[in-house]
DNA sequence: CCAATCGTTCCATTATTTGGAACTCTATTT
DNA sequence: AAATAGAGTTCCAAATAATGGAACGATTGG
């Protein structure tokens, strides 16, 4: 855990109360997070006299709405979510199956957007979201335009946490896979993640592939057969071709 | 602006990035942040390490990617979100218009959730928006809540920004106002902050009003009139006492 | 080629953070 | 009622990190 400075310490700590599964009281935070308790006692004064942390009715630490705020106009402003929407859109009225967008970050996939049918389903839920790169179709097709040290150092990185009995166990398999992936251009993900749910993505990536994204259909294994998804597979390597067109039109060919 | 030692400075930062409208050069933040170059340049330096700014393909700053990462464990932990959720989807099925939840955050109102018709339309947009407590429902609703130190302390920071010829355009009739929604019990949004759209609120507080929010159903001037308002004035309280009855379940009287 | 603008690096000075210990507060036990 | 334990808060000399001015590169355009 490389840490800039102060501010590598603080964000640290958010990250720990953010990523908890509910309140900390100040001593379970003393446990995790190691510091000595004047230390962390005047670190998390600062978290929440900025708003990132608050204090609930019983004097135990949640997240702060402040960072809401924050991100709320970093997600408004995304140059990528903006470009990509109608693209979403009209691939979600195509397919009639839900259609993500998400972006690689480390060896992780953040979904950026999400485009559902009509059902007036939760909203938001998926957006931010952090999930695996190796057991979703984003994840894969984003691994597929990976150099090959770039890719190396990710799989290195990864612990291949076996979600279902179909998610790769091996980091040879799990190649395999990425290598196909870099043939077809599109990867598949066939109840990996999730049984019951499968999907067909395609990668976003800018012109040094400093910047790599992806899009996918995802539906349930019931309605979403393999013939399915491999008749979307042209129209979702389409649909991230079009998005990559229309970043490279407004940011110029350097995107 | 108070700040608090290094966090505060590096906060502010962030803020201004964010808060822009567009993507930043080293120069233009320079222009802004009131720092020297090398402070300046450090301080990205380390926002950027953290990912809570990136840098473009042309080098200027955006908001980062985490920041939507942090802010997504914030939402979807949100103990009043959680439990506010199914009245918000009921108050939506009876009155057919758009419902939303919004807190208090010193002057502001931040909205948690929102809760729209069939409509597949933008989701998110509003969540996490920071809008103007003297001319919103929910804000106004909140303010009425609020003891007479505060409230004064409050208005007494605000800028009231004429939004639509029915914006107050003064502290004092803001208050007579605030009174009256006292009395009430709920308030009213008759197109103050924008032309065409009406909108009636009630206030969510806990115990010691140390937690304030409200709850609104908004919608346009043609199908919602002041009857219908009046209609669903009390259909809104119950919605927002429904609230704070299960709050108080969940985490105790003190709340 | 020169001038100008933009971005980056350096390092002695200055300010902030650190961390151990002592202290307070509350609830529980003897 | 006194004693104990657990949680949270405050303090301050020592250690560490941030500051800011100036010098150095890099890129652009006349």
């Amino acid at each position: 855990m490389k840490e800039t400075g102060t501010l590598g310490k603080l964000v640290s700590l958010l990250d720990l109360v953010a990523a908890a599964d509910g309140p900390m009281r100040f001593t379970d935070i003393l446990a995790e997070a190691d510091q000595p308790r004047g230390t962390l006692h005047r670190q998390l004064g600062h978290l929440v006299e900025e708003g990132l942390l608050e204090l609930d009715a019983d004097a135990r630490y949640v997240p702060g709405i402040r960072l809401l705020e924050l991100a709320s106009r970093t997600w408004a402003r995304s140059e990528l979510r903006l470009v990509a929407e109608p693209h979403l859109r009209s691939l979600q009225e195509q397919t009639g199956e839900t259609v993500h967008l998400g972006v690689l970050r480390g060896s992780e996939i953040i979904y950026l957007d999400k485009v559902e049918g009509r059902q007036a389903v939760r909203m938001y839920s998926q957006i931010g979201n952090a999930s695996p790169v190796y057991c979703t179709g984003v994840g894969k097709a984003a691994l597929s335009v990976l150099d090959a040290p770039r890719l190396e150092a990710v799989v290195a990185a990864l612990e291949l946490t076996a979600f279902t009995e179909h998610t790769h166990r091996s980091a040879a398999s799990l190649l395999t896979d990425i290598e196909e992936t870099r043939r077809r251009g599109h990867a598949f993900d066939c109840e990996e993640h999730e049984i019951g749910i499968r999907c067909v993505a395609a990668p976003v990536f800018s012109a040094e592939r400093s910047f790599i994204a992806g899009i996918s259909v995802t539906g349930p294994a019931y309605r979403v057969t393999m013939e399915k998804l491999d008749l979307w597979s042209g129209l979702v390597r389409l649909t991230a071709e079009g998005v990559m067109r229309d970043m490279r039109m407004r940011l110029g060919p350097r995107w």
